[in-house]
DNA sequence: TTGCAATAGAGAAGCCTTTCGCTACAATGC
DNA sequence: GCATTGTAGCGAAAGGCTTCTCTATTGCAA
């Protein structure tokens, strides 16, 4: 069930990720500050979830500073592709489509996205 | 954390969801037997699962037939735009459209899902 | 160098999910 | 009616996630 790195990050992991997706390499108390604005959490157990996710392999550490600084292990893109494979996997057994047509009825898109996913759009039609 | 009916489906509830979506109204067996082609599992546990599912109004259950007859409690569609909005919200702090880009990259799409999707980006444009 | 505050880690408790074993009930065939 | 098979439910065990408390270590400043 898992295949992430070793591991699909849970709820609260996610939310350290994200956390380091847009703070980018950090403390741990940078990610705890930023953690506790959205939550009341203790210090320790920033530390211990940082942990746990090193063992997992979804964050990595430089050792070589002090304090401590963590960083994601894959690229927030890349995590994205692959809790989407899996959401269209699990969901629509394979069909991408119907997930991005799900998405795109989302709306709301700059002029740049939109000019991006028309591009995609003739290319795909051009490999058929 | 939950928002779904009550409850966002775990993996193994995700997977019972998906085969009442497939198969439509069933019984215990009949999900069962489906559960079982992927994994070893007992006929309890899948009598388990659907009752706390049916706590969490994941399912919903027709009592005046015998065997009982359980349903999803929601449209695959439904589902999914609910899973969607979670992950885009997860990872791209609402930005939809860079998830959608994601999808539609993930290439194969029948000429009419793509003009279907050509459309909605004509109907975003206007929106603008 | 000694003391203080911040940082790091270990271990365990609490909770939820998933699984199982056991028991009871319903339906079917003899 | 009675035995056998399939169906339903309960309670608890196993395992994982998240959190805590307590302890050790580090870095800085007086």
């Amino acid at each position: 069930m898992r295949e992430l790195g070793s591991s699909q990050p849970t709820a609260v992991e996610l939310e350290i990720l994200r956390i380091l997706w847009d703070l980018g390499p950090s403390t741990v108390r940078e990610v705890h500050l930023r953690l506790c604005e959205g939550k009341e959490t203790n210090y320790s157990t920033t530390v211990k979830m940082l942990a746990v996710m090193l063992g997992k392999e979804l964050v990595k550490r430089d050792d070589s500073v002090r304090p401590l600084v963590y960083r994601a292990a894959m690229t927030r893109d890349r995590a994205a592709k692959t809790f989407l494979s899996d959401l269209i996997e699990k969901i629509y057994d394979g069909s991408a489509m119907t997930l991005a047509l799900q998405a795109l009825a989302k709306g709301k898109a700059s002029k740049e996205e939109i000019e991006e996913a028309r591009r995609l759009l003739d290319e795909m039609e051009d490999k058929q």
